[in-house]
RNA sequence: GGUCCCUUCGUCUAGUGGCCUAGGACGCUGCCCUUUCACGGCGGAAACACGGGUUCGAGUCCCGUAGGGAUCACCA
């Protein structure tokens, strides 16, 4: 970065009309690794312009999903709504300037003439008033406000991801600034406060690219500079359809919840629709070294739970399993109904590391360390019953092979098997497999010895034991 | 329908005119390892939407066609 080039200041500005879904995500994710990539802010700013579809839920919904991703905002979350003052005195200037006029028009009458523009293939301007003075009936009814658009020449937009874009001006439509009840539309508050907040770099989903056109009048009626542009494209589901609310488009809350870890999710968004050459796993620390602009893909991108979960699988293990335990504790507890104990807590620590590397979620490790809980309510898969049949004197024989062992530890163990196996000239195979069954129940896990080792001598016959009869 | 954008394996992508016999990752798949499930190792199948140009040479540039997407609110 040259010196004389001002800070980076970068936004994300989304709508607390929900939740914060999986394209909001990415954008804010973007916006903050630009920002952190050039030594410049963040901020958050929540556009509720629309008080009737704004709630306090989204906005902790928005708030605790940055928080669960790891984002961190600069300064506080800044609400449009308390700018309205702000935005009214910038509309009278407008007005003051000829750059803005009042309009008499109806919803209903709007709304036909738009229909019949439409009809006509023509483009929808909303200049009912643009050349027009109320008399003294109509100017007494409600009004709202209108910004004049330039009819003559083209505007372009560098955009740092889609590149130059020229649209003429005679189709953009006079769009509405002040509603007829004096709030502010989306179209000018985004544009204000992005002034007033000093924003550099406007990168958000590309359905706004249209809107930038629009916008970019309000600056310069009046006389700011037009910030840089980055329009990202948006994110589809797997079908490739749009993702929406209706539509496969769930929330940052959902993905925590089916056990993914925020790293991973980082990673994956990063990699969705941005890359540094064939880089794969990319820390936060090499994505803000790295990211830029100009390796943002083009085109739309759709969401891929098998590659998610394979990420996930991947910083699983880097994890420290004292660090994993509290990710899970609770769900545990939940399953085995009741409070882990420090024996339980132990062997799984000790399990972890092993665990871990057959599991791609959070729930996959619930399930695995259960095994390692004392619970005797343990379900018998129907595998594992039918392995059982007829082998419980089996079950029986390896079970005192294993009381008189006094030297609890997995070569210990293993030799006593073996021992056992060759003795009754059987393979370790047909030792292991009815053994396995009655230890675990069918459920999965690794090496058998290991599992014993852990479980402790005690449980493991206990096991063994209850299964004695089969 | 108008306007704007996009188009490389099933998916995410590398590729910025010759290094491409198009690379990587996920998924799929063969073999090996193995007491189960996995991990891992070594292989495999799999793509430049189509048609015209420009050029000595095109996945890379231009035009057209097709397909996909976004947007057209007193929503954001």
């Amino acid at each position: 970065m040259q010196s004389h080039m001002p800070k980076v200041v970068t936004r994300f500005a989304p709508s607390p009309t929900g939740f914060l879904h999986i394209g909001g995500a990415r954008t804010a994710l973007y916006n903050w690794l630009f920002a952190r990539r050039h030594g410049g802010s963040f901020l958050l700013r929540i556009e509720d312009t629309d008080r009737a579809r704004s709630t306090d839920a989204a906005i902790d919904a928005i708030i605790s999903g940055m928080k669960w991703l790891g984002l961190d905002w600069d300064g506080d979350a800044v609400s449009q709504f308390d700018q309205a003052a702000r935005l009214r005195s910038v509309t009278e200037e407008l007005l003051a300037k000829g750059a803005a006029y009042k309009c008499y028009a109806t919803s209903e009458e709007t709304a036909a003439l738009r229909a019949q523009a439409r009809e006509n293939g023509a483009v929808f301007l909303g200049d009912m008033w643009r050349d027009r003075e109320p008399d003294a009936d109509t100017a007494s009814q409600p009004y709202s406000i209108r910004i004049k658009m330039p009819r003559e020449g083209k505007t372009t937009i560098d955009d740092q991801v889609q590149g130059a874009v020229t649209v003429q001006n005679g189709t953009l439509d006079d769009m509405i600034i002040l509603r007829s009840d004096g709030t502010p539309t989306y179209m000018l508050a985004v544009v204000v406060d992005d002034y007033d907040m000093g924003v550099t770099h406007v990168i958000r989903g590309d359905d706004h690219l249209n809107n930038a056109f629009r916008q970019a009048q309000i600056y310069n009626a009046m006389n700011w500079d037009i910030p840089i542009y980055a329009h990202i494209p948006l994110i589809h589901g797997a079908d490739g359809k749009k993702l929406s609310k209706r539509h496969g488009a769930l929330g940052v809350d959902a993905y925590a919840e089916m056990g993914f870890l925020p790293a991973a999710m980082r990673n994956y968004l990063l990699r969705l629709g941005w890359s540094h050459g064939d880089d794969e796993i990319i820390t936060t620390e090499q994505a803000i070294e790295w990211f830029g602009l100009e390796n943002v893909g083009r085109g739309p991108a759709r969401f891929d739970f098998d590659k998610l979960d394979s990420l996930n699988a991947h910083y699983l293990r880097q994890m420290n399993p004292a660090n994993i335990l509290p990710l899970i504790e609770n769900e545990l507890e939940n399953t085995i109904e009741t409070k882990l104990s420090d024996t339980e807590r132990n062997r799984i620590l000790r399990a972890l590391p092993s665990i871990v590397e057959r599991a791609k979620r959070l729930p996959d490790i619930v399930e695995a360390a259960r095994l390692y809980c004392s619970a005797t309510s343990m379900p018998v898969t129907e595998k594992a019953a039918g392995m059982l049949i007829g082998k419980g004197s089996m079950i029986q024989a390896v079970a005192i092979e294993l009381e008189a062992v006094t030297t609890w530890s997995s070569e210990v163990i293993k030799a006593a098997i073996m021992s056992f196996a060759q003795a009754r000239d059987l393979k370790m195979g047909e030792v292991m497999q009815p053994t396995r069954a009655a230890i675990t129940r069918g459920a999965p896990s690794g090496d058998l010895v290991d599992l014993l080792e852990i479980l402790g001598q005690k449980e493991a016959l206990s096991r063994l034991g209850d299964q004695a009869d089969a």
